[in-house]
RNA sequence: GUGGGUGUAGCUCAGUCGGUUAGAGCAUCAGGUUGUGGUUCUGAGGGUCGUGGGUUCGAUCCCCAUCACCCACCCCA
């Protein structure tokens, strides 16, 4: 038997009706927030991640669908959405036409990771990103966008907020980081000293123990913003405080992704096991010049739909459409005419095999039909058709021609 | 990439201290006297016990490998 490649899932029946659930809910509410739907290839130039999310992180480090194609490119399966979302804005030329330009997607990414719960090798993202918005007004839009998404859908959450800084406050702040990870000499952890050259921001995130201990004193970039980053991280509090959305400062939420600078979030599940992160996004006015387009402030997040799915709550399915069945093999043909006619307007299931009543009526129940049309001897003699109401449990007989 | 766990019916799982025809519940299908569901009763079908080797007279059970899944580290959505 071939089955699918590890970390690569199927997604029927049951769980499609929630996946599809949840892109209806969070594409209305993007909709209305004024974002338009926007698709990029699902295969990039690799040089498009290693620029944007970075050569320092592990996603690009070691986590990429990355081959040779025919042509002699080297490209890549998206890891994240960002950065093609970017280099579709750039190549649009829409930096140069200016203005703000808003867009959600949702699709697969890929990551060769070894898979868990909540983590697959291929797992879809349902992402917004803004540009040319300077005003962290917009990160609080993003950051209610999120919770208006999680609430519509019922899911519980935690906020978790920082500021990274900017190109102003971010170097100084890096440089006193640095010599205070030296003044801890070699006690630091293999994975800290390599994070040290690297993305020293990182170190903060380290999850060992011991690391953890020499950094209680570490300085915190969140005391070290200049004027401008730390007024818009208060009117960003402010703003989240108006609104009634909780949040919790997180001075080492540190987002993986090398292009996020001044507003960084991440919204968490309790309930989800080790894979809390439900969704992320921050701002990163540097990104576009990174990638050749004109300076553009943006922010962005993006949600991880496996994570939500076990979390989200449906409505209640309602009874709906018609099931066709017959109870003798001549009966057949008026039925599949008469399903033709309904299925004009409604949903319209036909059972080809002549059954009993009975089991009609067991089948238009198991497929939670509203209606049990059945055509049996007296219907055919009649050019009629019985139709039972599931709901109501009222039924009726009416003639053929009738059907609307 | 590292560590631990699990693979028996469509699903959830028993089980065999190695020994003849491998079980249950749910689901499916059929019946409970003439054409009435979602709650009953009876019955039936369905398994090369993940795959490949090895030990043994004999393996679903023990050993090795492999694959997949799960959980955690790590990473992140």
């Amino acid at each position: 038997m071939i089955q699918s490649l590890r970390g690569m899932n199927d997604i029927l029946s049951e769980d499609f009706e929630r996946f599809e659930y949840f892109l209806a809910t969070a594409s209305t509410i993007a909709k209305r927030y004024g974002f338009h739907y926007i698709e990029t290839p699902l295969l990039e130039e690799t040089a498009l991640f290693k620029r944007s999310v970075g050569e320092s992180s592990d996603i690009v480090g070691k986590e990429m669908y990355q081959f040779t194609d025919k042509g002699e490119n080297d490209v890549c399966l998206r890891p994240e959405g960002t950065a093609g979302v970017v280099r579709a804005f750039v190549q649009h030329k829409l930096d140069k036409k200016g203005g703000i330009h808003r867009f959600y997607y949702h699709g697969p990414m890929f990551r060769y990771e070894r898979p868990q719960k909540g983590r697959l090798r291929e797992f879809h993202q349902f992402g917004v990103e803004s540009f040319g918005v300077d005003s962290v007004y917009e990160d609080a839009l993003m950051i209610m966008m999120v919770a208006d998404i999680l609430k519509s859908l019922g899911i519980g959450y935690r906020l978790k907020l920082n500021s990274l800084g900017d190109q102003n406050c971010m170097p100084a702040y890096r440089e006193k980081l640095v010599s205070f990870i030296e003044s801890c000499g070699d006690e630091i952890c293999g994975d800290c000293l390599r994070r040290k050259s690297t993305n020293p921001i990182r170190v903060l995130d380290c999850k060992n123990e011991h690391c953890q201990n020499l950094y209680v004193n570490a300085p915190k970039l969140i005391n070290n913003l200049c004027e401008g980053c730390q007024s818009d991280f208060d009117t960003l509090k402010t703003i989240l405080e108006q609104h009634n959305i909780g949040y919790e400062i997180d001075t080492n939420l540190v987002r993986g992704l090398d292009y996020y600078s001044k507003t960084a979030f991440e919204f968490v599940s309790d309930n989800i096991g080790s894979q809390s992160a439900i969704a992320g996004g921050g701002r990163y006015d540097r990104l576009i010049e990174f990638l050749d387009g004109k300076p553009t402030p943006a922010v962005g997040f993006a949600l991880g739909i496996e994570r939500l799915m076990e979390l989200i709550v449906m409505p209640e399915q309602q009874r709906e459409g018609y099931y066709f069945g017959a109870m003798d093999a001549e009966a057949i043909t008026p039925v599949l005419l008469a399903a033709e006619k309904i299925r004009r307007t409604q949903k319209a299931v036909v059972e080809y095999e002549p059954r009993s009543l009975k089991a009609h009526l067991k089948g238009a129940d198991r497929i939670n039909a509203r209606y049990c049309a059945v055509i049996g001897e007296n219907e055919l003699a009649n050019n009629t058709i019985w139709i039972k109401d599931l709901v109501e449990k009222t039924e009726s007989v009416i003639p053929l021609n009738e059907l609307f």
